[in-house]
DNA sequence: TATAGACTGGACCGTACAGTCCACACCCAA
DNA sequence: TTGGGTGTGGACTGTACGGTCCAGTCTATA
């Protein structure tokens, strides 16, 4: 419409394409049209064509650029072993549990069995990459006695499994958006329930 | 092509239209076209319009249906609450994790935003369901000692959320499909822990 | 045998969309 | 000044789809 024929340097045009296609697929899945996605980011649909070869092909880029942004740090050497958890999981829910989060879920799931591809390097990128850096933390908390000694891997899978699980069901398919107030009250609730199936075993095999 | 157009009885059209419809809808999403599911039917176009006012009707009232089928049962009274665990464990996973219902997952949670309220009606007849089942089986055996008291409804999410968890993610983007033989192994793997941070207090209170 | 209801198959309409083509405008550097 | 690279806008093609209409057929029931 009364979009300004003036510099928007040369390249900048494919970085407002990237940025406008991943708001519309993540609020229109892949359903966002073309058309739609260009005059978002106020550009002619030849453009489009002009960056990407196909509707496939920019969907899978931006996709691929999104996966590469759920990544959650454990910094903080100095603290507690709860400390850096409290910390990562308030993290982790924020990122995961946001509308943006939710929305790129909601898309790339959807279209994972078409883009079987896309939807492993989401996978690796994201989850998988996060629940590698929380095994590496859990390990060395382990080794330090700071926990129970078990598979570090199975554990961080418990860990992420309940920071994400059943809430983002709740907000996956629009249930009660549950206060956002008490976040802070809930991550710690499920740290600490990990953290007691966690404790450095203080008796000697009660369990058979 | 070849439909017999023998007896099948009038309302038996609808039937198995809606099962073909679960059925495409499950393999394509919302983009299975009317035309598709009727020949998979084996029934004319113009007889879909018969029964449902719309492609949208027919896709709502086949999540509906469909989100009826995922009660997961925890009878077996006269067994120990380990072993009713586990059982429910196995089932809740077949169920959630099998390849029809994770095509009920992204079919449904993909729509969930322009059908806000079958989302919700899938949740509430579905997953929240299943907790307070969970829940109530939890909060008897609380009563009973054999688990530590706490909220039983937060105890049941947890639960939840560790079994289908890290495990879904997995299987909704496609990563390795994760050998199907341990299937036993994980579930005894994710109730100990659930259990363990759900023993009964040993100590007083050696936690903050 | 007559009548009503359900199903068929195909024509048809309007729309949305992916993708292509082209004639023109702009900007930058040679 | 000139020419190439980039963007523009609009026309165009082909396709898929949702939804409607209708003429005809079949079946069961009265």
């Amino acid at each position: 419409m009364e979009l300004p024929p003036i510099d928007a340097n040369a390249a900048d045009s494919r970085q407002r394409l990237i940025q406008a296609a991943a708001e519309m697929f993540m609020k229109e899945g892949y359903r966002a049209s073309i058309e739609r996605i260009a005059s978002c980011a106020g550009v002619a649909r030849q453009t489009v064509y002009n960056h990407f070869s196909s509707k496939d092909d920019l969907f899978s880029e931006v996709a691929n650029i999104a996966a590469g942004t759920i990544l959650i740090s454990l910094d903080g050497e100095e603290e507690e072993v709860r400390e850096r958890l409290l910390r990562f999981a308030l993290a982790l829910r924020r990122r995961v549990l946001g509308e943006e989060g939710l929305a790129m879920f909601r898309a790339i799931a959807a279209e994972a069995p078409r883009f079987p591809a896309l939807g492993r390097a989401f996978f690796v990128k994201g989850p998988e990459q996060t629940l590698s850096r929380l095994a590496a933390f859990l390990a060395q908390a382990m080794e330090e006695g700071k926990l129970r000694r078990d598979d570090p891997r199975f554990a961080a899978e418990l860990l992420i499994s309940m920071l994400e699980g059943f809430e983002r069901l709740r907000r996956l398919f629009g249930a009660d958006p549950s206060p956002e107030v008490q976040e802070e009250e809930q991550a710690a609730r499920i740290v600490d329930s990990f953290l007691r199936a966690y404790r450095p075993s203080l008796e000697g095999s009660a369990h058979g």
